[in-house]
Formats: C-alpha cells, structure tokens, sequence
RNA sequence: GGGCGGUUAGCUCAGUUGGGAGAGCACCAGCUCGACAAGCUGGGGGUCACUGGUUCGAGCCCAGUACCGCCCACCA
C-alpha cells in the first residue's frame, strides 16, 4: 500500500466488480423480508450529468446502500425520460442546421431521426452514474418509450377516460410558435424585458371624445371586442354601456365594467382581446362577447387580420402606429418593462391562442392525493416544501396534456367521419359510436410529464400484475429538486394511489440547489456549470460524493471546492491509518481489553446512532461531518495513537481489537465512501463490504468516556500550559502515549491560561450569584454552570497552586 | 404583485428545546513521533445585516427595515 491515496483506476475496478458480482441487482445481500425501494428521477435522454444529478445520486445511493448493509431487500430504479419537447427541438435544431426542418421530414421520418440520434448520442447519463459509483440495478434500465412503457402510457389514459375526467375544451392556451405547440403553465417562464406601452385613442361611436387604453402589443387591436374599465372608476362612470370605435378595423364595441380591471393601472381602461390575453378570454366569456383571433399558430397575422393578413406582428404593429398617427389617436409612448412568458425550452416569447385541447380534470384524482398529504402518509422534507405541496394540490388548475408534438407518446383518440371520438387501447377497429370504420387518429401527443408520472409503477411492470410490482410497490422514498414538485412529486402521488390504490412513496426529499461560487444558477447557457465529471476526475468519487454531501441541505449552497477537498483528505487519513492497522495480520476480535479499546468501540457505536438519526431526516450534511470527526479526532488522533506503543510491543490483543475497529469504521463510512472503503476492507477479508452487515447497536460505559475526556482535558491543559495534571493508571498510559510529554516542545504559557481560568471562574460566580438565573433557569443548565465551575477552580487550584 | 428561504470568521457553511459563538479551508507559530507534510500541536481573526421589543439572559422568540436568492403570478 502506497502511502498516498490514488483514487483512480481503484474506484473503477470497484465499480466493475460490484456490478459484475451482481451486487448492484435488486436484493443483492438480502438478509430480511423488507424491501427499500428508490426510483430515480428519470433524466433527459439526451442529457448529460449535471450537479443536480450528482448530488442527488450521492443522496440516493447513501440511503440505498446504507439499506442494502442494514440487510434491506433495495432497489434503485433506473432509467430515461423521452422528454418530448427537449428532445424534439434537439433533433429540429439538427435538421434546421442541415438546411431542412421535421415538416419537410415528415412525422414518421421525423421520429426514425429522433430514434437514430438517441442512438448515437442518448442513453448516456446511466454510465456517467456508474462513475460516480450510484449502485442502481442497471439491469432494470427502463425508458419512457419502451414499448413496454407505452402500453402502460396508454393504459392509464384510457383509465382516465373510462373515469370520465378526460375532456376536450377550447382555452386559452400557451402557445409556442416555435415549436407550435401549446405546452402548459408549468413550462412557462417568466423573463424581465424591456417593452413598450402604446396609448390609443378609442373615439365613442357618437363622436362625443374618446377613451383611452393602452397596450404593448398594438396589433392585438384588430381583435378587440369590448373596452373595460372597473366598477368603482369614477373616470369612466359615464362611459359605461356606451360604444367605442376600435382603431384601424373601426369596429364598434362596447363598453363594459369588470371587477378585474386594475383602475391603477395605464388608464384604468383594459382593451378585450379574448383571442390573444387570458385575463380578457375570461372577461370575453363572462360577458357574453366573441372571440376574434388574428394571430395564427405560426405567429403570424392570420386571415381575420384583413389587409394586414401573412405579417409579422412587428409589421402589424408599425401598420396601426401609423394608421394612429394619421388619425390622431396615438396619444402617447412610453417605455416599459415587465414580465413576458417564454417557452422555457427555446425561450420564444409564448402567444397567449384560443386553441381546442384535451385536458384532465383534476377535482377528483386529487383528493385522494391531498388527504395522503394531510395524513403525513406522504411527507416532504424539509416541512416547507410540504406546506408547499398541499397548497399546490388545493389550488391545481386542470391539466392540458396534449401537445401538437410528433415525439411522445401519440394520445390513444380516434375520430370518424361523423366527428365521434373514441378513446381505446389496443387501437380500436371502428367508432364506439357509430361503427364507422374509417378512423383517425388524433395527431397530438401527450405531455411528458403524462408518462413520469407514471413512473414509480409503470417502471415495475404495470398494467401487469408482475412479480417485480408485487413485491417493489410501494417504494419508500423520492428525492429530487425544488422546480419539480408540481410537475413530478404531486403527479406520482394521486397516480399511484389511482390505479395502485396506494402511495407510490413515503418521503420525499427536497434537496438544495448548488449554485455557482459567485451564487447565480448553475446553467450551461450561462456558462456557469461545473462538470462533477471533472470533479471526479480531480478527486475521485468518493471525495466528490463526500463534497456534495457537505454541502447538501435544505437551503441553497454556493458551490465550493473546500468540501471535497475535505473528503480527499478523509479518504487519504482512512487508507493511511488502515496501513498502520493492517502491518499485523491478525484475525479481528471485538472483544475490548483495555480502556481506549472500549472508548474507540463506544465512539464508533455513538457515530453509528448519529448517523442513524441523521439519515432518518435526511441530513446528510451533518452526517458526514460525524464521520470525519470520528476518523480524524477520534480514531486516528487518539485511538491510533493510544495503542501505538502496545502495537509496537506485538500486543496481538491490541492488534486484533483494533482490527475489529477498523472494520466497524469502514462500514460507518461504505455509504458515503464506497469506493476505498471497499478497496481497504479487501485486504483483510474475501467478502465484499457492500453487502457486509451495518454495525449493531452495543453498550457502552458512560464511565470510559469520563475517563478518555480527562486525559484529553488534561492533554489541553499541559498543550496551551506545560503543566501536567496528575493522572494515574490506564489514563496516564493513555496521555503518555498519546502527547508525549518527555518528548513534547510545548510552548505553554501558564501564566495566560492561570488568566483564562480567572475569567471562567469569575463569570461562573457572577452567574451563579444571579438569583433570578438560578430561579428561572432549567435546573439541568444551573447544575452544568456549578460543574463547570468547579472544574475551572480545580485546574486554576492545580495551576496556580 | 404573492409565497418561501437567506444575511454568523477572509471563503463555504453549522449552530437541534433561549444559558460557554463553532467546523473545514485560508493565515501565523512550533513540531520529520512506527500510517498520513494531502500529517501533528497551538494560535490570531466575529457589533451573529440593521432598528426596536420580550426576557435575569437573545445568533435563536416577536415587530419592522435593508439587501440577496428561489418559486409562483393574467396589471394590459
């Protein structure tokens, strides 16, 4: 053994062996009945590991293998998401760069291209997880397009179907001209730009002045139906129930009053455009008025648009700006900036289109889910993100899920010729209604989050009754980012307890966002990313799996290099202290002799419960701070060097305890460390650490531990001193070995810590002499300030004296 | 605009029911001891964002202010 730690070249062997073992499959070790399942958050097909995912696998495959050891039937789930948006703007961008596009492809040229690229390019993030050492069942790989996969898709929408909750509506939609599809509210991002506001003039039908609104989109103007203005607005009172004449197309509308409109606001009049603005959609409909749409879903001015019909809207903007100008009713322009609704795949600016959509209605399945929430039969860690879980199922909107995509998952609706729909899997032979064999099916797939939701039993075999989903559902625990609760978490949930009849998990965990060192997102586009490839490559898995889960927690966490630096030197004190442990090639024996072996035992017994309590709440930050400390302060500093000089007498007993030790703390460690803790545990046993049994429970002597601190106190004392408190027995032999004081150069000062226990022991007195302290404090704190002071007088006693 | 979180050492962050202000890194000084200089020992460094309140006592509880971040949102 080399006494510096290389991480490379190890860590892979490990990571081959244990697979190739079998080691990584479901139920690998197991010991007992129970299961622990985890289904990964399906990645991009296309994508590549991110921080997020690093960081998340590190959580996961700690709890996993912690589970495994504690003799656990486990499973992690793995597998990829088709993610149709992302996917199909990858491909489309590849087409547009060789000078053509899906539309001259075809639909079914389009999605063979798409099948080739993932091909080539996808499917690549599972091996990147095996690098980090994520111990999934890679043998149960599952995609969301599987055929498999999309019986299951199909399945569960003719289910809703069948429960009625699966209907068709016009809405107003988000609408992407890029990808010419609506995508829901959930895919919308919200970007700060700068604009302009336009205030028109919208003279009355009589002659008699005008009313004035404003806009930022003048070419919305040709769809106007109303002017509305708030109940309350004192300006307009008399304008209410009278006509306007809406400019350029110089149709009369009229004007109503609404609640909704913010008299606050611009001129506290509110052009309606039910076609082309949500807020007015709803406005159009509650007042009985039409709906004019003159942008079509390409984003150009459609046919209602009159002579302005095939431009663009900046070329209809400019058109009624100088048709305003000509007829003096542009009042005014002035800058503005706001909000605009972007597609968050291609960032095009979203136009807001009445279109027909398939939706789910969510008052039914969600009730189940909510009650699950509220019982805590589920529950989100930390406690916020609960709260934030139920309010997002009390307030869910229905789901629009179909999308006028041509990659996913094509949704199972046919149309005859008299316009019955039939909803039906495997594909129906003619219309439910009318028999008519002549049927279509509808183009539009379905939102992605259709089949992720689906995840947690979809992936185990369902709609069959298989083995596999008899024995895995439900899981135990899902972890995953903030941004996906609604889209993913909630989802699963009231899926699983539709068609499973049960919650699909227990927990869930909500882990913090890593953001770049100078705190902005970690985003490619920005260029702020940090590859936890190159991380690895660095340090080494286990030091970055360590690093990301120091700085894992519930709050945001700016990356920084210091942790896994920390975990590459915990990795290198591991491997050297084993060195020194294993020059004696004896057999373990746990059974503790002398006093620094039972304090060593108790300690490692203590770090076991506190990791157990810790990993319980899924603080995983702080757990491996307890390992560390343990290593360095306990094992090492003290423990190693307390039986050095038996060891170098060939004390066998001293030997073979400390063996037994070694191997408790490599089982402590596994979880976090996996890979040198397996390479250590490899030479001095056969077996394999990942499926070694995690420490049991042992008593320990609340009097050894009295013991060991006195020597460390009085270590201390004769560090910052030089003097030397009196010990005897096993504790001087302990602090003889330990600090060395016939050889130690100690530049104590006696005088400066005879003046720090002055100190102590006046602040001790001044509190104790508080009468309303030792009334109103808990009887407990008063007692630890008496003890307290009486040890600093003690030790000023034995210094000064 | 609404909701949530944050502000503690030069940096990244802990601080569990109110009672000694901490860790790692960085910095300074001293140490080659039977594994480890990627080591060991010691040290310097803080107005716990700000203002007010409750309390014998506040980093922690309450009210407010400032700044930062995230999520949500139909002010055209």
């Amino acid at each position: 053994m080399e006494p510096l730690y290389t991480p490379d070249g190890v860590e892979e062997r490990w990571q081959r062996t244990w697979e190739e073992e079998g080691l990584y499959r479901a139920g690998a070790g197991a010991r007992r009945e129970e299961t622990f399942v985890i289904c990964v958050p399906p990645p991009n097909v296309t994508g590549s590991l991110h921080m997020g995912h690093a960081l998340n696998g590190s959580i996961q495959d700690v709890l996993i293998r912690w589970h495994r050891m504690r003799g656990y039937d486990t499973l992690w789930q793995p597998g990829y998401d088709h993610a149709g948006i992302a996917t199909q703007n990858v491909v489309e961008k590849q087409l547009a760069g060789e000078g053509t596009s899906r539309k001259e492809l075809g639909r079914d040229a389009f999605v063979e291209r798409v099948w080739r690229h993932l091909e080539e390019t996808g499917r690549t993030i599972m091996s990147q997880f095996r690098r980090l050492g994520a111990s999934f069942d890679y043998s149960r790989e599952r995609f969301t397009m599987d055929d498999l996969y999309i019986e299951a898709v199909m399945r569960f929408f003719v289910h809703l179907w069948e429960r009625g909750w699966i209907y068709r509506a016009e809405r107003i939609v988000n609408w992407c001209p890029f990808h010419e599809t609506a995508i829901s509210d959930l895919e919308v991002e919200h970007v700060e730009m700068d604009d302009t506001l336009t205030y028109a003039h919208y003279p009355f039908a009589d002659g008699s002045g005008h009313v004035t609104t404003a806009t930022v989109r003048p070419a919305t103007m040709l769809a106007d139906v109303a002017v509305a203005v708030h109940p309350d607005d004192e300006r307009y009172r008399d304008a209410v129930g009278r006509e306007v004449v809406v400019p350029y197309v110089e149709r009369v509308v009229p004007v109503i009053a609404d609640e909704r409109v913010e008299p606050q606001f611009g001129t506290g009049a509110l052009k309606i455009t039910p076609g082309h603005d949500p807020l007015d959609f709803e406005i159009g409909r509650d007042h009985g008025l039409p709906t004019i749409t003159v942008i079509g879903p390409d984003g150009l001015m459609n046919e209602y648009a009159g002579d302005l019909a095939g431009k663009t809207q900046q070329e209809a903007d400019e058109a009624i700006l100088a048709w305003l100008k000509e007829h003096d009713q542009l009042e005014k322009r002035e800058h503005y900036r706001h909000a605009v609704g972007t597609c968050e795949r291609c960032h095009s600016r979203i136009e807001p289109l009445v279109s027909l959509q398939w939706w789910v209605a969510m008052e039914e399945p969600r009730k189940p889910a909510l009650e699950a929430l509220r019982a805590r039969r589920v529950v989100y860690h930390p406690e916020s993100q609960h709260q934030f879980a139920i309010r997002s199922l009390e307030e869910i909107p229905d789901w629009n899920i179909s999308r006028q995509l041509w990659w996913g998952h094509q949704q199972p609706l046919w149309y005859c010729p008299n316009e019955h729909v039939t909803c039906a899997w495997p594909p129906p032979q003619a219309c439910a209604t009318c028999g008519s064999k002549e049927l279509e099916r509808d183009p539009d797939v379905l939102d992605t989050w259709f089949s992720s939701a689906l995840w947690p039993f979809a992936t185990l075999g369902w709609p069959e009754q298989t083995p596999a989903l008899e024995r895995y559902y439900p899981g135990d625990v899902n972890s995953t980012a903030r941004e996906i609760i609604r889209l993913w978490e909630n989802r699963m949930i009231w899926t699983g307890l539709e068609v499973m009849g049960d919650i699909p998990f227990h927990d869930v965990i909500i882990h913090s966002t890593i953001l770049a060192a100078d705190g902005r997102r970690m985003s490619k586009s920005l260029g702020t990313g940090v590859d936890p490839l190159d991380l690895i490559a660095k340090h080494g898995a286990d030091a970055t799996r360590y690093g990301l889960l120091k700085m894992s927690s519930t709050q945001d966490v700016r990356f920084a290099e210091g942790p896994l630096e920390e975990g590459r030197k915990l990795a290198n004190k591991l491997w050297n202290v084993a060195r020194l442990l294993l020059q004696n090639r004896v057999e373990p024996d746990a059974r503790p002799r002398e006093l620094e072996e039972r304090w060593i035992l108790a300690r490692l017994d203590a770090t076991r419960a506190e990791l157990e309590r810790a990993w319980s709440r899924f603080d995983f930050s702080h757990s491996v701070q307890s390992l560390y400390r343990l290593t360095f302060d306990d094992f090492c500093d003290w423990y190693a060097e307390a039986i050095k000089p038996r060891l170098r007498e060939g004390d066998e007993d001293a030997a073979a305890t400390a063996l037994a030790a070694l191997e408790r703390l490599l089982a402590l460690l596994h979880p976090v460390m996996p890979h040198v803790t397996e390479e250590i545990w490899s030479q001095f046993h056969d077996s394999r650490l990942i499926v070694s049994a995690w420490p049991e429970a042992e008593a320990a002597s609340a009097d050894d531990n009295a013991a060991l601190q006195r020597v460390q106190e009085a270590a201390a004392t004769f560090r910052r001193s030089g003097v030397l408190v009196e010990l005897d027995g096993d504790e001087k032999r302990i602090f003889d070995a330990v600090v060395r004081p016939e050889r130690a150069k100690v530049n104590g000062n006696a005088a400066a810590e005879i003046e720090r226990l002055r100190r102590e022991v006046a602040r001790g007195e001044r509190m104790l002499d508080n009468e309303k302290f030792v009334a109103n404090a808990k009887p407990e704190v008063v007692e630890a300030e008496r003890d307290k002071l009486a040890r600093y007088r003690r030790e000023l006693d034995a210094l000064a004296g």
